[in-house]
DNA sequence: AGTATTCATATCAATTTAGTAGGAATTAAA
DNA sequence: TTTAATTCCTACTAAATTGATATGAATACT
């Protein structure tokens, strides 16, 4: 039960922007994928959701690029999870098949208590740290600037 | 990200054989299929991979089925979970393309220690609870015996 | 022998994932 | 005003995963 490579790929690229752009300085495509990792094509089609998500804004042109659209601070890694997988990203129950009117009852009751306890855990372990405590950690523990896996 | 339709399976009918069957009664696929709204021949070979997994115990035959290979109490919701999905099945951290000698650094080592915490809070949230914890919930909150969704 | 059950293997359609290709739109600079 | 650099948009594709179904062999009770 992983999360996609594509959600990878956007919490890297947001890191990287809260790393290397800022509103004076946009990131280009082809240097985030560079400092990523990620294949470029597929780089840009993240971008663009994320800038659909309002995560990142981008000017177009010769010195177009990518900056992060508010501070790191208020941008939560569950926020980024799920602009690159959608809004569901973070709901891991197996989809039902039927929607129970009154809510389930006995064994499914159960189970979707559980499910909920572990959603609200995942929730918390992911929406509870934001891009600034992330580029703090980079910053704090190597001072290594880029990824190099 | 959601855990699949097999591990709702897997654990709606661990969750019934604690409920329905016994070292001296066992349950056939087919009652627990009609009890957990699983389709039945799927889910023959979901208590398979119980069984392989030492989760049931089996025996063939006119008198057949299945029953807990071990007290309720010592059966976690991630080892049926696992039996379900495979070794992985708890890892949420998006698959790694090349691994990195001396383990990664910069951003990759931040977003790995990411990882690392939620999983560590989604582990806690269903290996902590056992199919015991499941059964009481059920028989306290309701009465209702089967599934009913 | 006959019936009821688990067990094993093969197959399959739909969906998701992880990309690639090609070019249009936009902006800055020469 | 052309040229170069960049983002943006649409379409396509191969491989893996998911959620099954089909067929029949093996086993055990009556």
């Amino acid at each position: 039960m992983r999360f996609s490579l594509k959600a990878d790929y956007a919490l890297r690229s947001a890191l990287d922007l809260a790393l290397h752009a800022s509103p004076a300085q946009l990131a280009r495509t082809s240097d985030v994928a560079r400092r990523t990792g990620a294949p470029a094509k597929f780089l840009e089609a993240v971008l663009g959701q994320l800038r659909r998500a309002g995560i990142v804004e981008s000017e177009r042109g010769s010195r177009g690029g990518h900056r992060l659209a508010r501070p790191a601070s208020r941008i939560g890694v569950g926020d980024v999870i799920r602009a690159a997988e959608g809004p569901d990203a973070l709901v891991i129950r197996p989809a039902q098949r039927r929607i129970p009117s009154g809510g389930p009852t006995g064994g499914a009751r159960a189970l979707h208590q559980l499910w909920t306890e572990a959603e609200r855990a995942l929730s918390a372990a992911l929406d509870g740290v934001t891009l600034e405590d992330l580029a703090r950690r980079v910053q704090e523990s190597s001072g290594v600037p880029d990824f190099s896996i």
